[in-house]
Order: C-alpha cells, then sequence, then structure tokens
DNA sequence: ATCTCTCTTCTACATTAGTAGTAGTGATTG
DNA sequence: CAATCACTACTACTAATGTAGAAGAGAGAT
C-alpha cells in the first residue's frame, strides 16, 4: 500500500524536480531550485538527498562518479497522503470544506471553473454507477 | 494582513479544540486530544500552550489560579493560508489540481457533489460579475 | 496539621529539518 | 606535473517540534 509519506518542505522541492525530471543530479537539482528563487549551498541539497536515500524516498546510481538520483515515491502518493492528511487536519476530512477554502482564497480563471465543473461532473457519475 | 500563519500538527490539534470551544484549559483541551486518540501529558499540552502563547497565537487568562486559554489567530486565516501552501507546494498553485487529487482521494457522497456543484456555480458567479 | 489532587512553571531531551563547512579524490588543463 | 574543478562523504550546528518529568502551591479531605 505504498506507505502514508508525507514530505518536508525542501524535501518536497527536491523531489518536485526528480519528478519532473525523472532523475537528476545535485547540480541540476541545485540548478533547478536556484531558478526558483530557493539558492542553496552544493552540499546542502546533496546532504538531503543522502537524507533521502536512507529514508528510501529516492535511489542512487553512480555514473562517472557522479550520483544520480531516481524517486522511490510516485507524485501521486505523496499528493494524496499530504491533502487528505491536510484535509483531516483543518476540516475533520469533509472534502466541501477543503474545496470551499480552496476556492475562496484563490482567484479562479474562467477556463478553471469550466474544468472545475468537469471534474464534479465526472466524480458525480462515478458517485452514481459504483466506482 | 493578518501574517501567513502555519501550524505544525499538535499546535494546529490543538487550536482545533480552542477554535471549537472559544476556549480552554489545559485539561480540557487534553481531554479532547484523548478522546481523539491522541493521549498525552498534561504538561505536554500545558508546554506547548504556553509556547503559543509566546508565539502570539493564544491569549491566557487566569481564573482561580488555572489558565483559560484563547486563540488569537483566526481558524479561516490559517486554513487559507496552509491550504494554498500546500496547492503551491504540490501542484505549482494550480486549483483544479489541488480539487482534482482531493475527489480522487476520497469517496464522496451524493450530497457532497451537490454542495461542491454550488460552490463552483458560486465561484462562477462570483468571477463572471467582478468579485 | 497532613495528605492528596490538580495545576502551573521550569527544565530537559530526542528527533527532524535546514543549512553548510571541510577534507579528500579523480579529471582537466596550462 | 602542479593548480584548479567538480563532486562526494563526513561532520556540525541551529531551530523547531513533540514529549514529559520534577518541583512547588493552593484547596479540599480526614
Amino acid at each position: 500500500m505504498s506507505g502514508q509519506v508525507r514530505l518536508a518542505e525542501l524535501q518536497l522541492a527536491i523531489m518536485n524536480v526528480l519528478w519532473d525530471d525523472g532523475e537528476a543530479t545535485v547540480s541540476r537539482v541545485r540548478e533547478v531550485l536556484e531558478a526558483a528563487e530557493r539558492p542553496l549551498a552544493h552540499t546542502t541539497v546533496a546532504t538531503m538527498l543522502s537524507r533521502m536515500e536512507a529514508e528510501g524516498h529516492v535511489e542512487r546510481r553512480t555514473e562517472n562518479r557522479v550520483n544520480v538520483y531516481r524517486p522511490l515515491l510516485q507524485r501521486s502518493d505523496v499528493s494524496r497522503t499530504m491533502v487528505s492528511d491536510l484535509t483531516a487536519r483543518l476540516f475533520g476530512g469533509d472534502v466541501t470544506q477543503m474545496v470551499a477554502q480552496l476556492l475562496a482564497g484563490a482567484d479562479v480563471t474562467p477556463e478553471e471553473i469550466v474544468r472545475l465543473k468537469k471534474l464534479v461532473r465526472d466524480k458525480e457519475k462515478e458517485v452514481r454507477d459504483g466506482q
């Protein structure tokens, strides 16, 4: 059941790079983070990746003496866990309250409205004809 | 702008009690947490509440030598911050992806579908006639 | 008057997260 | 070959979080 994985801020930021790129070196991760207004020492990123390897979140292979890291967690698993976690903690698990909060706190474009409607409609069908 | 407040796990659990009850003593908080499968030493709760007071999250008054704590943060502020925070971190701020994740990872009742539809419809109106 | 309760206040300790310096090692290049 | 690079592996340090024991102080019970 792929375990309940929560990731802290920086770990998640790093995983996002790995998920986007499939795999990455320390330098690459650092580079992306830097571009995203998150300048870090090379060793900081290296330390995090080592820890993440120790925790089993990523896997490493060495290629011409450079470590290449690959995610072992699925983005979707982490998202699911963290989202339902927060929903539970903030709203006792009430999904509608969570959606209300989302919609209240953001400006949504008309296109997004369309997509949201579709999401709800699809879920409705799913509910109707036993998933 | 009431500041961006993120709360850690236990702090949030405690705030939830304060928000629900309006105000509460250490014992009361402890009692509620215990009922929610979260048994803690009295002093643990007391420590947390002291810290939260130091951080300005709650306010205390002493009544017949017992401390009564009252929240200084608004539930809605904390929710807003934490939800948009997570949306940013997981989905680069894309609200629809967040909603998709929410719907995918939970079973939703028909009543909730109705409520969701209304939420989206209302937001649609809001978008249409300048918010 | 003493014991026991219930609380508060202090202090302490482990873990995790974030951050980075130092040392060492091949590869590269003048 | 000596100097420089690009990396890795170790080690270190701080802050926050979760958790709780010890000590002390009124209040009620005997």
